[in-house]
DNA sequence: TCAATTTGACCATA
DNA sequence: TATGGTCAAATTGA
Protein backbone atom coordinates (compact mmCIF):
# COMPACT_ATOMS: atom_id res chain seq x y z
CA UNK A 1 0.00 0.00 0.00
CA UNK A 2 1.37 3.41 -0.94
CA UNK A 3 2.09 5.65 2.05
CA UNK A 4 0.63 9.13 2.19
CA UNK A 5 3.89 11.04 0.60
CA UNK A 6 3.93 8.97 -2.10
CA UNK A 7 0.29 9.74 -3.21
CA UNK A 8 1.40 13.12 -2.73
CA UNK A 9 4.27 13.26 -4.66
CA UNK A 10 2.26 11.40 -7.44
CA UNK A 11 -0.44 13.70 -7.77
CA UNK A 12 2.10 16.76 -7.79
CA UNK A 13 4.11 15.18 -10.16
CA UNK A 14 1.30 14.62 -12.45
CA UNK A 15 0.42 18.13 -12.05
CA UNK A 16 3.64 19.35 -12.67
CA UNK A 17 3.60 17.27 -16.14
CA UNK A 18 0.22 18.81 -16.84
CA UNK A 19 1.67 21.95 -16.36
CA UNK A 20 5.11 21.46 -18.39
CA UNK A 21 2.38 20.30 -21.24
CA UNK A 22 -0.13 23.08 -20.91
CA UNK A 23 3.17 25.58 -21.00
CA UNK A 24 4.57 23.65 -24.03
CA UNK A 25 1.25 23.86 -26.03
CA UNK A 26 1.21 28.00 -24.90
CA UNK A 27 4.71 28.47 -26.43
CA UNK A 28 3.76 27.26 -29.67
CA UNK A 29 0.12 26.86 -30.27
CA UNK A 30 -1.11 29.93 -28.81
CA UNK A 31 -3.40 30.73 -31.29
CA UNK A 32 -4.06 27.23 -32.31
CA UNK A 33 -7.55 25.65 -31.66
CA UNK A 34 -6.44 23.93 -28.65
CA UNK A 35 -8.14 25.90 -25.87
CA UNK A 36 -9.96 23.13 -25.05
CA UNK A 37 -6.50 21.35 -24.49
CA UNK A 38 -5.08 23.85 -22.59
CA UNK A 39 -7.88 23.62 -20.78
CA UNK A 40 -8.54 19.65 -19.64
CA UNK A 41 -4.87 20.51 -18.87
CA UNK A 42 -5.47 23.48 -16.28
CA UNK A 43 -8.50 21.43 -14.59
CA UNK A 44 -5.92 18.30 -14.34
CA UNK A 45 -3.79 20.42 -12.38
CA UNK A 46 -6.03 21.65 -10.52
CA UNK A 47 -7.39 18.54 -9.69
CA UNK A 48 -3.83 17.10 -9.40
CA UNK A 49 -3.24 20.02 -6.49
CA UNK A 50 -6.70 19.76 -5.00
CA UNK A 51 -6.22 15.78 -4.22
CA UNK A 52 -2.73 16.18 -2.79
CA UNK A 53 -4.24 18.90 0.10
CA UNK A 54 -6.37 16.27 0.42
CA UNK A 55 -4.49 14.25 1.25
CA UNK A 56 -2.02 16.59 2.76
CA UNK A 57 -5.25 17.52 5.21
CA UNK A 58 -6.57 14.24 6.21
CA UNK A 59 -2.72 12.63 7.04
CA UNK A 60 -2.07 15.30 8.98
CA UNK A 61 -5.37 14.76 11.15
CA UNK A 62 -4.07 11.34 11.31
CA UNK A 63 -0.78 11.92 12.52
CA UNK A 64 -1.56 14.65 15.02
CA UNK A 65 0.98 13.19 17.45
CA UNK A 66 4.04 12.58 15.70
CA UNK A 67 3.55 15.76 14.02
CA UNK A 68 3.65 17.33 17.40
CA UNK A 69 6.98 15.67 18.32
CA UNK A 70 8.07 16.35 14.62
CA UNK A 71 7.74 20.01 15.40
CA UNK A 72 8.86 20.28 18.52
CA UNK A 73 12.58 19.55 17.22
CA UNK A 74 14.89 22.70 17.75
CA UNK A 75 16.09 21.30 14.14
CA UNK A 76 13.24 21.41 12.43
CA UNK A 77 13.12 24.37 9.93
CA UNK A 78 9.30 24.41 9.86
CA UNK A 79 7.53 26.57 11.49
CA UNK A 80 4.19 24.66 12.48
CA UNK A 81 3.55 25.05 16.28
CA UNK A 82 0.88 22.54 17.42
CA UNK A 83 -0.48 23.85 20.91
CA UNK A 84 -3.57 21.63 21.02
CA UNK A 85 -2.28 19.97 24.45
CA UNK A 86 0.43 23.08 25.59
CA UNK A 87 -1.41 24.34 27.97
CA UNK A 88 -2.33 28.20 27.33
CA UNK A 89 -2.58 30.69 30.77
CA UNK A 90 -2.18 33.61 29.05
CA UNK A 91 -4.76 36.23 30.10
CA UNK A 92 -8.10 36.46 28.07
CA UNK A 93 -11.42 34.68 27.71
CA UNK A 94 -11.57 30.96 29.04
CA UNK A 95 -13.03 30.01 25.64
CA UNK A 96 -10.30 31.62 23.66
CA UNK A 97 -9.92 30.37 19.78
CA UNK A 98 -6.16 29.60 20.65
CA UNK A 99 -7.04 27.41 23.73
CA UNK A 100 -9.61 25.10 22.16
CA UNK A 101 -8.52 21.25 21.30
CA UNK A 102 -7.81 21.76 17.53
CA UNK A 103 -5.54 24.29 16.19
CA UNK A 104 -2.55 24.58 14.27
CA UNK A 105 -0.94 27.76 13.42
CA UNK A 106 1.84 28.48 10.96
CA UNK A 107 3.74 31.30 10.19
CA UNK A 108 5.40 32.62 6.99
CA UNK A 109 6.81 35.86 5.51
CA UNK A 110 3.20 35.79 3.13
CA UNK A 111 -0.20 35.47 4.84
CA UNK A 112 -1.50 31.98 3.48
CA UNK A 113 -4.37 33.75 1.30
CA UNK A 114 -5.00 30.59 -0.99
CA UNK A 115 -4.28 27.45 0.68
CA UNK A 116 -6.68 25.09 -1.46
CA UNK A 117 -10.57 26.36 0.74
CA UNK A 118 -12.42 29.04 0.21
CA UNK A 119 -12.28 31.35 3.23
CA UNK A 120 -14.71 34.62 3.93
CA UNK A 121 -13.18 37.54 6.14
CA UNK A 122 -16.02 38.27 8.79
CA UNK A 123 -13.92 40.16 10.69
CA UNK A 124 -11.01 42.41 11.42
CA UNK A 125 -9.40 43.54 15.02
CA UNK A 126 -6.77 45.70 16.45
CA UNK A 127 -5.04 43.18 19.58
CA UNK A 128 -3.72 44.96 22.26
CA UNK A 129 -0.39 42.77 22.76
CA UNK A 130 0.17 43.36 19.31
CA UNK A 131 0.85 46.49 16.55
CA UNK A 132 -0.68 44.94 14.30
CA UNK A 133 -4.54 43.60 13.34
CA UNK A 134 -5.96 40.10 13.36
CA UNK A 135 -8.13 39.15 10.32
CA UNK A 136 -11.00 36.66 10.98
CA UNK A 137 -12.08 34.19 8.49
CA UNK A 138 -14.75 31.63 8.32
CA UNK A 139 -15.15 28.59 5.76
CA UNK A 140 -16.98 29.89 2.84
CA UNK A 141 -19.47 26.78 2.97
CA UNK A 142 -19.82 27.87 6.95
CA UNK A 143 -23.73 28.30 5.84
CA UNK A 144 -24.50 26.06 3.10
CA UNK A 145 -22.46 22.93 4.71
CA UNK A 146 -22.28 24.01 8.45
CA UNK A 147 -18.49 23.94 7.73
CA UNK A 148 -16.93 25.22 11.05
CA UNK A 149 -13.50 25.81 9.75
CA UNK A 150 -11.84 29.40 10.70
CA UNK A 151 -8.77 30.89 10.48
CA UNK A 152 -6.69 33.95 12.07
CA UNK A 153 -4.30 35.65 10.26
CA UNK A 154 -2.32 38.30 11.63
CA UNK A 155 1.11 40.23 10.70
CA UNK A 156 3.40 39.25 13.76
CA UNK A 157 6.63 41.21 12.74
CA UNK A 158 7.50 43.89 10.03
CA UNK A 159 10.73 43.38 8.94
CA UNK A 160 11.42 41.06 7.78
CA UNK A 161 7.60 40.44 7.38
CA UNK A 162 6.23 37.55 9.44
CA UNK A 163 2.56 36.48 9.41
CA UNK A 164 0.72 34.25 11.10
CA UNK A 165 -2.06 31.69 10.18
CA UNK A 166 -4.00 29.85 12.71
CA UNK A 167 -6.27 27.41 11.76
CA UNK A 168 -9.29 26.14 13.93
CA UNK A 169 -11.32 23.54 13.52
CA UNK A 170 -11.64 20.75 10.64
CA UNK A 171 -13.65 21.75 6.96
CA UNK A 172 -16.49 19.46 7.04
CA UNK A 173 -17.57 21.22 3.48
CA UNK A 174 -17.46 18.95 0.11
CA UNK A 175 -15.22 20.95 -1.41
CA UNK A 176 -12.81 17.90 -2.50
CA UNK A 177 -15.63 15.49 -2.84
CA UNK A 178 -16.99 18.29 -5.22
CA UNK A 179 -13.19 17.71 -7.12
CA UNK A 180 -13.25 14.02 -6.61
CA UNK A 181 -16.20 13.53 -8.71
CA UNK A 182 -14.34 14.12 -11.80
CA UNK A 183 -12.95 11.40 -13.47
CA UNK A 184 -9.47 11.57 -14.14
CA UNK A 185 -7.04 8.67 -15.94
CA UNK A 186 -3.44 8.88 -14.17
CA UNK A 187 -2.33 5.90 -15.80
CA UNK A 188 0.12 8.34 -18.22
CA UNK A 189 0.73 11.92 -17.20
CA UNK A 190 1.24 12.62 -20.53
CA UNK A 191 -2.07 12.29 -21.60
CA UNK A 192 -4.37 14.69 -21.65
CA UNK A 193 -7.59 14.63 -19.54
CA UNK A 194 -11.50 15.07 -19.98
CA UNK A 195 -12.71 16.69 -16.97
CA UNK A 196 -16.76 17.33 -16.57
CA UNK A 197 -17.14 20.36 -14.07
CA UNK A 198 -21.30 19.46 -14.52
CA UNK A 199 -22.71 20.01 -10.42
CA UNK A 200 -26.14 18.58 -9.75
CA UNK A 201 -26.87 21.61 -7.67
CA UNK A 202 -27.18 24.90 -9.92
CA UNK A 203 -27.06 27.29 -7.23
CA UNK A 204 -22.89 25.98 -6.07
CA UNK A 205 -22.54 27.17 -9.60
CA UNK A 206 -21.31 30.47 -8.49
CA UNK A 207 -19.23 28.78 -5.53
CA UNK A 208 -17.63 26.23 -8.13
CA UNK A 209 -16.20 28.98 -10.11
CA UNK A 210 -14.92 30.65 -7.55
CA UNK A 211 -12.99 27.84 -6.01
CA UNK A 212 -11.51 27.11 -9.92
CA UNK A 213 -10.46 30.57 -10.29
CA UNK A 214 -8.65 30.86 -6.83
CA UNK A 215 -6.83 27.10 -7.83
CA UNK A 216 -5.83 28.72 -11.55
CA UNK A 217 -4.57 31.69 -9.09
CA UNK A 218 -2.42 29.18 -7.51
CA UNK A 219 -1.16 27.81 -10.55
CA UNK A 220 0.13 30.75 -12.31
CA UNK A 221 3.66 30.45 -11.59
CA UNK A 222 3.85 27.81 -14.37
CA UNK A 223 6.24 29.72 -16.15
CA UNK A 224 8.82 28.59 -14.79
CA UNK A 225 7.83 24.69 -14.55
CA UNK A 226 10.91 23.80 -16.44
CA UNK A 227 13.23 25.13 -13.62
CA UNK A 228 10.74 23.17 -11.10
CA UNK A 229 12.80 20.83 -8.72
CA UNK A 230 10.67 20.75 -5.19
CA UNK A 231 6.80 21.22 -4.37
CA UNK A 232 7.66 24.53 -3.41
CA UNK A 233 8.82 25.46 -7.05
CA UNK A 234 6.09 23.97 -8.56
CA UNK A 235 3.40 24.95 -5.91
CA UNK A 236 2.61 28.84 -5.40
CA UNK A 237 4.05 30.33 -2.52
CA UNK A 238 1.03 30.48 -0.70
CA UNK A 239 -0.03 26.47 -1.13
CA UNK A 240 3.48 25.33 -0.48
CA UNK A 241 3.59 27.46 2.85
CA UNK A 242 -0.47 25.72 3.34
CA UNK A 243 1.15 22.14 2.99
CA UNK A 244 4.10 23.24 4.80
CA UNK A 245 1.64 24.22 7.76
CA UNK A 246 -0.28 20.96 7.95
CA UNK A 247 3.12 19.11 8.46
CA UNK A 248 4.25 17.73 4.76
CA UNK A 249 7.71 17.55 4.41
CA UNK A 250 8.85 16.14 1.19
CA UNK A 251 12.26 15.25 2.45
CA UNK A 252 10.55 12.69 4.98
CA UNK A 253 10.18 9.55 4.34
CA UNK A 254 7.39 7.26 4.94
CA UNK A 255 9.16 5.89 7.53
CA UNK A 256 8.87 9.21 9.39
CA UNK A 257 5.17 9.21 9.49
CA UNK A 258 5.02 5.85 11.06
C1' DT B 1 -26.85 44.41 -8.94
C1' DC B 2 -24.77 41.29 -6.11
C1' DA B 3 -21.15 39.32 -3.43
C1' DA B 4 -17.11 40.27 -0.69
C1' DT B 5 -14.88 43.20 2.48
C1' DT B 6 -14.62 46.72 6.03
C1' DT B 7 -15.54 48.45 10.39
C1' DG B 8 -17.92 49.89 14.49
C1' DA B 9 -20.89 47.86 17.87
C1' DC B 10 -22.06 44.24 20.69
C1' DC B 11 -21.36 40.01 23.47
C1' DA B 12 -19.01 36.79 26.59
C1' DT B 13 -15.60 36.09 29.76
C1' DA B 14 -11.72 36.82 33.12
C1' DT C 1 -13.51 47.01 32.96
C1' DA C 2 -10.50 45.14 29.46
C1' DT C 3 -10.10 42.08 25.88
C1' DG C 4 -10.91 38.85 22.04
C1' DG C 5 -14.37 37.09 19.03
C1' DT C 6 -18.49 37.77 16.24
C1' DC C 7 -22.26 40.22 14.05
C1' DA C 8 -24.25 43.02 10.73
C1' DA C 9 -24.84 47.48 8.37
C1' DA C 10 -22.21 50.20 5.24
C1' DT C 11 -19.05 50.34 1.63
C1' DT C 12 -16.59 48.75 -2.33
C1' DG C 13 -15.69 46.63 -6.62
C1' DA C 14 -16.51 43.66 -10.52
Amino acid sequence: MKSCQQKVMEKLLHGHGCANQLKLIMDHHAESDSSMEREDLAKSVLHCFSDALSILIDTNDHHQDDDQSYNSSPQDSSHVLESSRKPLHKRGRKTSMAESSDYRRHESPNPIYHDGFLWRKYGQKQIKESNHQRSYYKCAYTQDQKCEAKKQVQMIQNNPPLYSTTYFGRHTCQLHQAFETFPIDTSDPQDSHMIRFDHPDSSTHRHQNQIIHLKVEQMMPSEKAEEWSSPSEYMSSEVACAVEAFGFNPARTSSDLS
